[in-house]
RNA sequence: GGCCCCGUGGUGUAACGGUUAGCACGGCAGGUUUUCAACCUGUAAGCAGGAGUUCAACUCUCCUCGGGGCUACCA
């Protein structure tokens, strides 16, 4: 089995690419078969080396590999030539100079359900000759036969009039050519298909399998695309997420696995993907989802793992003491630094949580006692600074939070922050000394 | 306009010609708790509508409605 991605190279990679990608690479995976890669670059106006750059960081991002072949679908173009010239000389191409105004007109003329048929000239654009009769069937995995009657479609042109060649004749070509077996693409292909269907009639061979993955929508139910917030794979990466996470949720988007489990290894994946099971309805991406799984990933991830990725992702180092400390607290990458931050840039500036917490009254008197009991603490460690900071709280009979509190606007400077005890362990004692002096010294005291 | 596809809670989905229509995210209400999360418990919420086939339909057929795609000398 060979199967193919063929992305435009139009930019980024967006998440319903993503998802084609990633089954085409599961159907690979899991028959044996091979995944091949090729940019659909006929429009060379579109395909800029950046662009394709940004296809192949985001496929590896995810961790998909691929069959090395011809990349670019412009490097065939003499092969293209020739198939063009065997269609010409058996008549099952002619040159036509027609214009979409042509083709309206011709249809105000012989109704709206009419297919465009041109005349054969000398000059112009290659058009395919689309017979009357008859129809063109396409076999899809997923969605069964869907006829398309030849009198509806309009001869379509295949190559431009300097020779260029179009998509629809492109990828007949180089499928045939490339002998895939299996044609996994978006649905919005599959009006496209008996055109291609065509070309390799016209060419004699005999088509690969299709299926049509039905598209991906935004909340709104319209297309996905930039306003919906992250669109592409590339977003995704920078919101934080984990590429295993986002193909675990990609994957789960439409593939017809079993419902009691969501969390699989790519292996599973593989596995127990089903072409024939993909869902024919369109499927809204729920970025909180991802998010949650995300977070179930993040947790589990040893933490010496985690440390890793939050030092890649964030670009510092030595973070790994608090990559222990805030992982139960995030769901994404991106969450880190905003919680655990403080430690290594000082505590955040947020006169409203200091206001409201050491404004309070007896704040500025716990948070002296909390420093007393620290600075008299010999080993500094999560266990001793829990069992001093509690015999503050019971000593001022008060609730714990009116101590812990005022000690995590000290040392964060604000109130949301990893667990106390851990945040001040991790500190050390020289810097959480020295952050609530510098605390106490402008805290008012009531 | 033409051609084509799709339709289970807000979202992703499961099941089956006969079930109390299940699971997960999200929501809501509790619990736990030093904050925020996480975690635990409970709860609301669905077969788009209408005909037909059948002893029986979410499941099969048709129609309507709704959503989407294609309709380029784009991919």
């Amino acid at each position: 089995m060979r199967v193919r991605f063929a992305p435009s190279p139009t930019g980024a990679l967006h998440i319903g690419g993503a998802r084609t990608a990633l089954y085409n690479w599961l159907l690979a995976r899991g028959q044996r078969g091979t995944l091949v890669l090729r940019i659909e670059d006929t429009d060379r106006e579109r395909s800029t080396p950046e662009n394709v750059e940004q296809i192949l960081e985001a496929l590896t991002w995810l961790e998909l590999e691929w069959d090395e072949g011809p990349l670019f679908q412009s490097e065939r173009a003499e092969r293209h030539t020739e198939a063009l010239e065997t269609l010409v000389e058996s008549g099952k191409a002619y040159r036509s100079s027609a214009t979409g105004e042509d083709v309206r007109a011709y249809k105000q003329e012989h109704g709206d359900d009419r297919g465009f048929r041109g005349k054969p000239e000398a000059e112009g654009a290659l058009r395919l000759r689309v017979p009357d009769e008859g129809s063109s069937i396409v076999h899809d995995v997923i969605r069964g036969e869907t006829e398309f009657k030849h009198v509806h479609l309009d001869d379509p042109v295949i190559a431009r009039a300097d020779g260029s060649v179009l998509y629809n004749f492109a990828v007949a070509v180089d499928d045939l050519d490339a002998g895939i077996t299996h044609v996994v693409r978006g649905a919005d292909h599959l009006s496209n298909t008996p055109k291609q269907l065509l070309v390799f009639e016209a060419l004699g061979a005999q088509p690969p399998e299709y299926a049509h993955l039905p598209l991906l929508h935004g909340p709104d139910g319209k297309k996905l695309s930039k306003r919906h917030g992250a669109a592409s794979v590339q977003e995704l990466r920078d919101a934080g997420y984990l590429p295993e996470a986002v193909r675990n949720y990609l994957a789960l988007l439409g593939a017809g696995f079993d419902p009691e489990r969501e969390r699989f290894t790519s292996d599973e994946l593989a596995e127990r993907f089903r072409l024939e099971r993909v869902s024919k309805a369109p499927a809204v991406f729920d970025e909180r989802k991802l998010r949650h799984l995300n977070g179930e990933y993040l947790r589990e991830l040893p933490v010496e793992e985690l440390t890793r990725r939050l030092e890649a992702f964030t670009g510092r180092i030595g973070l790994g003491g608090a990559a222990g400390i805030a992982r139960e607290k995030m769901q994404t990458l991106a969450e880190f630094w905003p919680l655990a931050g403080f430690i290594f840039d000082g505590p955040t500036d947020d006169p409203e949580a200091f206001e409201r917490v050491l404004g309070a009254e007896g704040a500025a008197q716990a948070l002296g006692d909390a420093r007393a009991a620290l600075a008299r603490l010999e080993l500094w460690d999560e266990a001793s600074v829990e069992r001093v900071l509690r015999d503050v709280v019971e000593t001022r009979g008060v609730k714990p939070k009116e101590v812990f509190q005022p000690v995590r606007v000290a040392i964060a400077g604000r109130t949301i922050s990893p667990g106390i005890f851990e945040s001040v362990a991790l500190l050390g004692r020289e810097e959480t000394l020295a952050r609530i002096d510098s605390t106490l010294a402008r805290t008012p005291v009531h």
